[in-house]
DNA sequence: GGCGACTCTCTTGATATCAAGAGATATGCT
DNA sequence: AGCATATCTCTTGATATCAAGAGAGTCGCC
């Protein structure tokens, strides 16, 4: 079993030999699936109909639960853009009608933004068939193994997540 | 120990009790860990005066060995960009000293993009950075672990890269 | 109660990317 | 040899994003 990544750490060895690149094994091989798994994804949601930025907008409401409602700057948090650009997919998903806005009645200087119900049925079989493609690329790896990479990976994340979280150092 | 996708998680297995959706305890976190590393690489990357993607350019042509040479075509098939976006590149890279062009002697239509001594100690100097930022990340993992890690990785990533490399499907 | 600082959404201008195609040279088949 | 096809780089037009800031409304402190 070979990939990419074992060539680019042996082409490195050749011409750095003085530099240690052990680390590229665990962390290009990370960035190189989640290129992988955009690519796959994009194709995923364009046969349901949805671009990648849009399911993640959509997924947002769908989960925060009845009423799938929410301020476009808590969406904007959440989905890590900025307010321009989430203005502007608020539009265009507006006019797609898989969602709508609404004044807010309790902040008038603020919006609601509340999934269609043609926006929950996008979002919903468009998550049904990223988890089937998931599923299909997880492939044949045993569960323990499943369960041993998640949690090495967690331990990976959970820093970064914590300082992204509290960026208040 | 918890991140964010354990709380991703948890909000669909709410929403969506009859989905399955255990394969994102590996996948979004794929994902989520890369997006970390896009940022961290362009903060390391500013901090020796490149852009990520300057980064590509001039490590592909770095790794490639003396004469540190190659043509614009197999540099967008490696970086994985479209010939307009290479162009654009190497046009930047050349007004800034990183690389040189010059005609090809032996193909007519082609030219060659060369390493600048500057390209060269540029690339060095922040493939270092990036590689000691990368260690601190991996920090407290054990060897055996992160063996385990890349090991698995792998299996994810080398069926994908094959059907990436050979497109012929 | 009134004023200043803050928060929220939306607008503007600039940038990097891609898709599609143009123009020039090389290659191979008859 | 000659012509069609392939290959290579670069150009054009459209799009999504970001950074910075404008305008409207809210909240707290004096």
């Amino acid at each position: 079993m070979r990939d990419e990544v074992d060539g680019l750490v042996e082409a490195w060895r050749t011409e750095r030999p003085d530099l240690d690149v052990e680390p590229l094994q665990v962390l290009s091989r990370v960035s190189r699936l989640a290129r992988h798994l955009d690519r796959a994804r994009r194709t995923v949601f364009t046969e349901h109909g949805l671009e990648p930025w849009e399911f993640d907008v959509l997924a947002e409401l769908r989960r925060s639960g009845p009423p799938y409602e929410m301020s476009p700057g808590r969406l904007l948090r959440a989905t890590l853009v900025t307010s321009g650009t989430m203005t502007n997919r608020i539009d265009r998903l507006a006019a797609a009608d898989l969602v709508r806005r609404r004044p807010d009645p309790a902040d008038k200087r603020g919006v609601l933004v509340r999934l269609s119900d043609e926006g929950q049925k996008r979002v919903d079989a468009a998550l049904a068939a990223l988890l089937e493609y998931e599923e299909s690329i997880l492939g044949g790896m045993r569960r323990a193994d499943r369960e041993r990479l998640s949690f090495l990976l967690r331990s990976l994340l959970s820093p970064l997540d914590e300082s992204a979280t509290h960026p208040g150092s």
